[in-house]
DNA sequence: AAGGCGGGGAT
DNA sequence: ATCCCAGCCTT
């Protein structure tokens, strides 16, 4: 597909369907496009609406917020999030009107020069306000392109942001003038982004592009954009030492602050999956001797920033030895353990519950076969 | 290259 | 809950 059928696809579809009532696609000047952009950088179309309504009738142009104090500014913004684009917007104003006479420069470059304008928003100025070749790179750009070409990876990686800006500057009509329709081009790339390339359930039967696009071909749209990497959570490892007899087991309350602060778990070796052959050595360390030390399959718990894989090994002991009960903690029935709300009421961490949960099904056979005298 | 900024909507 | 959004700036 060469640019110019690209471009006569886009625009053909931008006349019957895009959306042309936008408060920012009236009356455009640059100034009026400048603010919508900002303010819909990270910010969804209907969020916008308002805020860009209110904030024109108090700055109709941009010497009245060059000229208004910041305070006045932000309280416009109140509620829109990210703050710095209102400090930047100020800022810019105020520089446009020191800098360059009042006008925004009619060059991309120095567009992406002013305070909180960035290569895309720039092209957004350029091309919808100044009739200048102004490739954009935004969120919904972004999702048609890596779509259209299967263009692998998150655009976060600096690769593959250079090759989405490298077909966002192949496409983007050459002459921005009136016959060039640059403008038009810009919001129709958005709007197809924003109403049927979709992040998800992108609506490709009603998209001029769908014979070209490589993603539709291979029947999975929804893998483009690659997603962000998620940050992997470090893995902690725990051996939890179950020490039973005849139906309690032993906790000990947690230190007040940090993990499960308060709460109450069986004594656990830190950094440690040594599982049984650990708690081995722990009873050989304090000379103790149990009936029958055996390991529990590994529970993974998860924390906002780690995960925590816990080996459980059930120590049953003949009786209950002095070095443990004198060491702080408690005996618990397992089947108190179980009861509903236990673990609430004692202040039992959510997988330590369920380990007692699966201790009790292994044990409770047990107790049936020689009942308690 | 990665993290921070922020509120809201979709899932 | 988690991810993402008409990004940009700082470190």
């Amino acid at each position: 597909m060469t640019p110019e059928q690209f471009q006569q696809a886009v625009l053909n579809w931008f006349d019957r369907h895009g959306r042309k009532d936008l408060p920012w696609q009236q009356d455009i000047n640059p100034y009026r496009v400048w603010v919508s952009e900002i303010m819909l950088q990270q910010t969804q179309v209907a969020a916008v609406i308002p805020y860009f309504e209110r904030f024109m009738a108090s700055f109709p142009a941009l010497e009245h917020l060059a000229a208004a104090p910041l305070d006045d500014v932000l309280a416009h913004w109140s509620g829109l999030g990210y703050y710095a684009r209102a400090r930047n917007l100020h800022k810019c104003a105020q520089k446009v009107v020191s800098d360059h006479c009042g006008e925004f420069p009619r060059d991309i470059e120095a567009l992406a020069g002013l305070p909180g304008i960035g290569r895309s928003t720039a092209g957004a100025i350029a091309s919808i306000s100044m009739g200048l070749k102004g490739p954009i790179l935004d969120g919904n750009v972004k999702r048609v392109l890596a779509r259209l070409h299967a263009v692998d990876g998150w655009p976060g990686q600096a690769a593959v942001a250079k090759k989405l800006w490298q077909l966002a500057e192949t496409y983007t009509p050459q002459s921005c003038d009136k016959n060039g329709r640059g403008n038009h081009y810009t919001q129709a790339m958005m709007d197809l982004g924003a109403t049927l390339c979709t992040r998800t359930r992108p609506r490709c039967d009603e998209c001029p592009l769908a014979d070209s696009c490589i993603a539709r071909t291979q029947g999975n749209p929804q893998d483009y954009p690659g997603r962000k990497p998620r940050k992997e959570k470090p893995v902690r490892t725990t051996t939890m030492l179950l020490l039973e007899h005849d139906g309690e087991i032993f906790l000990q309350q947690r230190p007040p602050s940090g993990i499960w602060g308060g709460l109450w778990c069986p004594p656990q070796l830190e950094e440690d999956d040594g599982g049984e052959a650990s708690a081995q050595e722990w009873l050989a360390v304090r000379d103790l001797s149990a009936q029958q030390v055996q390991g529990l399959p590994q529970l993974r718990h998860t924390f906002t920033h780690f995960h925590l894989d816990i080996a459980p090994v059930w120590v049953q002991l003949a009786k209950i030895p002095a070095q443990v009960a004198e060491s702080g903690g408690g005996w618990y029935k397992l089947r108190q353990l179980n009861r509903p709300r236990a673990a609430q009421e004692l202040g039992l961490p959510a997988p330590i519950a369920k380990l007692a949960k699966q201790l009790l099904a292994l044990q409770a056979p047990l107790l049936a076969e020689s009942p308690a005298p």
